[in-house]
RNA sequence: GGCCCGUUCGUCUAGGGGUUAGGACGCGUCCCUUUCACGGACGAAACACGGGUUCGAUUCCCGUACGGGCUACCA
């Protein structure tokens, strides 16, 4: 492919958080932009003010920032075809639906919402396919094409609201070159004279997505498959523009979809699924109710970065992980696939895993200690680094570094029941007493002699030690299963040891089966 | 309903007129391990269906089925 840079954006509207189909939306304009040294552009398409959700602007530039997304032009960073905003774009519209009505290719409509209803209804009882506004049904309407030209200046002139519509050719087959699909032909007679301008003043999408496209000179428009079937009007409005020479490639993304199966991934999914549709957490305007994201699960930003890029492409290769370098290096818009990709959580904590585990444990100790923080409990550097070493194939999420090991810290209080009820014996309790006295003996103690210690105390018992070490882990860690028990020791000290020996033989008495 | 897009293991996918249809996740078995996990080995598992075209189709074409998207003065 040739690597002639490109232009192109991530244009989302602010009306809520930014799912991870449009993270991933942006991170393929992202690696577009920079394989080819181009620019990535953040225009924020606010349009709608009944939909605007404060601090979804916000949200977005710090999603895309955990994520290592960085623009080269928009809102926060500035550049030469600003503003990057397009409600303060506002007065920048207007010539362009004044040029298209001037040149016949668009018109004023006066119709009420009730009027559009009660034709959309007419439509609906007549069985008419497609009940829309359209080069049939124009005719019938309160629009410029109909009225005397006289009621219509007046209706101008008075301030009566209209919009204005597109008059989309009665008879032509418009075809678009999809980066993906390749030719997409649509014949004129579908689509409908869509909204140009709101009674409001402000552009619909449609304007000023083709308007901005043009005047930010974007080479590219990736997005999403959910804009194909609008993307011939998009086309009719280059023409009409008369920018059919500088319309930019299309590329309309596969959605993602839900894993069970049916529908696209959609924002109200996470919790039902048990799972982050989010990057990061959001509180719901509304409710405020709080969604976690992946950033709160802990999820890296590396691993979705990678889990994303590789959900709709790859790069023909058995190569799985990616740095974003590689992924920049790699990208190219053919290898995109065609068919909507179900979310699999399950690969997502597998890259997580792979990102996590070839962190360093001082990397790793970072989530430790902050995770430490939050239960207030200090220790240093090099004890959390050694921690994390000892738990880091028990992994999965920077979480649970604490998780898996927060007994390194705080002493058992509780013991898992099923295996004091199982393993538990006079014989654990014996060897115990004894590895408890013999420790005394020891400032420190390794892996290794801790583990010889035991074998010689089982040995002079009589005792395999195969029958009491699940007991041994139950007294020292309070739980049935971990990390390698001797290096556990060796961590904790003989004297913490000692203690916890104690403590749990005097505790876990009750579960000693009675002697007969 | 109409228009548009799509369809290779359960999932993400490679491949492509003649292949034992490859990899990864997940799953199963075994090994390692006096635990769990990690790691290793092995295994089960797919070309939606029907017609063409062809010496030969999973691959190309057409239908059908199924899935998805759109069908607003929302993006």
């Amino acid at each position: 492919m040739d690597n002639t840079p490109v232009r192109v954006r991530f244009a989302p509207s602010p009306t809520g958080s930014l799912h991870i189909g449009g993270v991933r939306t942006a991170l393929y304009n992202y690696l577009l932009a920079k394989k080819t040294g181009g620019q990535f552009i953040i225009r924020i398409e606010d349009t709608d003010q009944t939909r605007f959700v404060p601090g979804a602007e916000d949200y977005i530039y710090e999603a895309l920032d955990w994520c290592g997304i960085k623009a080269d032009e928009g809102v926060r960073q500035g550049g030469p075809y600003g503003p990057y905003r397009q409600s303060e774009r506002k007065p920048m519209y207007r010539q362009y639906a004044d040029q298209l009505v001037a040149d016949g290719h668009a018109y004023y409509a006066f119709d009420t919402k009730e009027e559009l209803d009660e034709m959309r209804d007419r439509l609906t009882k007549a069985r008419v396919a497609s009940p829309q506004y359209n080069s049939i049904t124009r005719v019938q309407m309160k629009n410029s094409l109909t009225l005397p030209a006289d009621e219509v200046a007046a209706r101008l002139a008075g301030g009566d609201p209209y919009v204005i519509r597109l008059k989309v050719p009665r008879k032509e087959e418009i075809r678009l070159n999809d980066l993906i699909r390749g030719w997409v032909m649509v014949h004129s007679a579908t689509l409908d004279d869509k909204v140009l301008m709101k009674s409001d003043g402000m552009p619909t999408y449609h304007l000023a997505n083709v308007v901005d496209d043009y005047l930010m000179k974007i080479t590219h428009v990736i997005r999403g498959e959910e804009w194909l079937p609008s993307a011939p009007t998009h086309v009719l409005l280059y023409k009409f523009l008369g920018w059919e020479d500088v319309m930019p490639k299309f590329a309309h993304l596969p959605l993602i979809l839900k894993p069970d199966g049916n529908g696209k991934l959609s924002k109200r999914d996470g919790d039902a699924l048990g799972f982050p549709v989010f990057p990061l957490e959001w509180t719901e305007q509304e409710t405020g109710k709080v969604v976690k994201g992946f950033r709160e699960e802990g999820f890296l930003p590396e691993a979705v970065v990678n889990f994303l890029a590789l959900l709709g492409w790859n790069n023909g290769t058995h190569q799985e992980v990616y740095s974003m370098d590689e992924l920049i290096q790699e990208f190219t818009a053919e290898r995109i696939g065609k068919s909507g990709t179900k979310f699999d959580i399950a690969k997502a904590r597998w890259f997580n895993q792979q990102y996590l585990h070839a962190k360093t444990s001082v990397q790793q100790a970072e989530y430790l200690l902050a995770d430490l923080a939050k239960e207030g409990i200090t220790t240093t550097n090099e004890y959390a680094a050694q921690v994390c070493a000892l738990v880091q194939e028990r992994t999965v999420f920077s979480g649970d570094f604490w998780k898996e090991g927060s007994f390194l810290f705080v002493a058992p209080t509780e013991f898992d029941a099923t295996v004091a009820a199982t393993k538990w014996s006079s014989d654990a309790a014996a060897v115990l007493t004894k590895f408890g006295a013999e420790l005394a003996e020891y400032p420190s103690i390794t892996a290794d002699e801790a583990k010889h210690l035991l074998h010689e105390i089982t040995d002079g018992l009589g005792i395999k030690i195969g029958k009491v070490m699940q007991a041994i882990r139950l007294a020292i860690t309070g739980r049935a299963a971990g990390p390698d028990l001797m290096q556990v020791i060796a961590i904790l000290g003989p004297a913490e040891v000692a203690q916890r020996c104690a403590y749990a033989i005097k505790t876990l008495a009750t579960h000693l089966k009675p002697v007969v």
